[in-house]
RNA sequence: CGGGGUGUAGCGUAGUCCGGUUAUCGCGCCUGCUUUGGGAGCAGGAGGUCGGGAGUUCGAAUCUCUCCACCCCGACCA
């Protein structure tokens, strides 16, 4: 393992890469754009998991689980959503392998009468089962959920950000009317700032996107937008009001209280491991990774210290009887007697982001104290023993607190509201987010991407649109939006 | 799919222009001893189809042809 990563500020891109591989989350799959989540970058999913899964449940969502594989015909019902997929769609045309010539070749014998997709996302599969299961307005509202794989076949692709295959979460709720589901849109976006912002520490703004940066099938889609080290945007999560779309695409009605015939409301809304490449990319520092405490793997690393034998089994001892609070706390804790030496542990944990390390030798036994240091700002504090159950929770809330108010005030900072296409364009070229008003034409939109490459991120729910002018054609503006360059 | 680049041990690399002993070095790995409060030291050791194939040659990591893989830039995207 080379010593240094990347220059963070110069070349992020490799020190992403770096990190991520280096600190153990993730490793490259044979397949050119697939990823193996190892262990420690799979507990860390796993967090972000369990926390949105009680979310979802505490507001009466269940979890379920559909096919990966879908009749090629379905993903056509819905003409919108046909061509935003069409292009990525991994097919299954045949069923079966032989030998030839020692070579293990497709048996064209077996070539399916209908092909089948891999699912780039589930809507088409799921609304072909509402169609059995919805009859009456009794029937709804159906709040299902279901944790899986897809698969969109990608050009360029990168660990976490973009992979042919990813995991998410992908929410598909019906409901009997319009107002019902746009109620659950904006609930769940709700849940995703919260997750955001409370437990991975990244600030979002909120808000809907265009008709040209919608979800292909979708009336309206909402987003949360947060903003990189980098100074670019990344759509962190979306939810999609479907409105009657998928349920006209696959026909399905319900009856209504009053014996009336009804198309059903939709909604759709995922996360996925993107996340944790937003983790990564939002409080990354020069050392590595900064995981905020409520969802780090490891949120306490102790390093013990020693010089021989009589020393180890001293420390030992007083580690031991430290493990016993730590697990009394319920704080996840790893202690590390691998053979390196200190210093090497130090720099390696860092670069893990484990938010807090103790460091525990002979002088720390001597006195009852032990050595903190906190991963958010490098301070390093000698507490006592005792301590430790007042104080560990304490310094992990700052250090989510900090966290959070750190890459909020550089997300401050890098957002700017801009008045003329001049200062528009020389902020999208140092990079940063622009509040600007937009006359709400997509030929305005367009032009502005191929000439800047930045776009629309969202039309914010807290615009203030009243006497903007159009940032590119001076018109009147209609909607404040913010403009950026994206992942 | 277009433009550019790179393939030598697990990782990173020298050697390639100008063919010639046993393919270089660092990290990592294994064994032993000494170490351990910010990336330990010494000694010994294991590990190679030089991306694959074909050709030129007495002789190819090096020259020629061909195939393959990956990376970067562009068009698509959570």
């Amino acid at each position: 393992m080379s010593k240094k990563l990347p220059n963070i500020d110069s070349e992020i891109s490799n020190w992403y890469t770096d990190v991520v591989t280096k600190a153990g989350l993730a490793d490259y799959g044979p397949v050119k754009g697939t990823m193996v989540i190892k262990p420690y970058g799979f507990q860390l999913w796993e967090n972000v998991k369990d926390v949105f899964d009680g979310m979802i449940k505490k507001t009466g969502h269940v979890n379920a689980y559909f096919p990966l594989l879908i009749p090629k015909s379905f993903l056509a019902k819905e003409a919108e959503h046909v061509d935003g997929f069409a292009k990525e769609c991994a097919v299954v045309t045949h069923t079966r392998l032989k030998s030839e010539n020692d070579e293990i070749v497709v048996d064209p014998d077996s070539r399916l009468e209908e092909e089948v997709i891999i699912r780039p996302t589930s809507e088409t599969v799921i609304w072909s089962m509402y169609k059995k299961w919805i009859q009456s307005y009794r029937d709804l509202p159906i709040l299902i959920n279901q944790w899986a794989n897809v698969v969109r076949w990608e050009m360029r692709t990168r660990l976490f950000l973009r992979t042919t295959e990813f995991l998410w979460q992908e929410g598909h709720t019906a409901h009997k009317t319009k107002e019902e589901a746009q109620k659950e849109t904006l609930d769940i976006l709700d849940l995703y700032k919260r997750l955001a912002e409370e437990y991975l520490a990244i600030p979002v703004y909120t808000g809907l996107k265009t008709d040209a940066e919608k979800f292909a099938g979708a009336d309206k889609t909402y987003c949360i937008e947060a903003m990189m080290l980098d100074k670019r945007a990344l759509q962190a999560g979306t939810s999609h009001n479907l409105g009657q779309n998928f349920a006209k695409a696959f026909d399905v009605k319900f009856q209504t209280e009053d014996n009336n015939e009804e198309y059903v409301w939709a909604t759709s809304w995922g996360i996925s491991t993107r996340l944790i490449g937003a983790v990564i990319l939002a409080h990354g520092d020069k050392n590595g990774l900064r995981i905020p405490p409520k969802i780090a793997p490891i949120q306490t690393v102790l390093i013990p210290i020693f010089r021989n034998t009589e020393q180890r089994e001293l420390v030992e001892k007083y580690i031991t009887s430290i493990e016993i609070e730590l697990k009394q706390l319920g704080i996840r804790y790893f202690i590390d007697w691998s053979d390196s030496s200190p210093g090497f542990k130090f720099n390696e944990w860092e670069l893990k982001g484990v938010p807090v390390r103790m460091e525990i030798g002979p002088r720390d036994v001597e006195s009852n104290k032990l050595v903190i240091a906190r991963r958010d700002n490098s301070e390093k504090l000698s507490i006592s023993r005792d301590e430790i159950r007042d104080s560990l929770k304490t310094i992990l809330d700052e250090i989510q607190n900090n966290l959070f108010n750190q890459a909020k005030v550089f997300r401050n900072e890098n957002t700017h509201n801009v008045e003329n296409y001049n200062d528009f364009k020389e902020i999208i070229k140092q990079g940063g987010f622009v509040k600007c008003g937009w006359d709400g034409s997509q030929k305005t939109e367009l032009k502005i991407k191929e000439e800047t490459k930045a776009t629309i991120r969202c039309i914010p729910f807290d615009e203030k649109p009243e006497g903007l002018t159009c940032v590119y054609s001076g018109e009147l503006a209609k909607h404040e939006v913010i403009y950026a360059k994206a992942y």
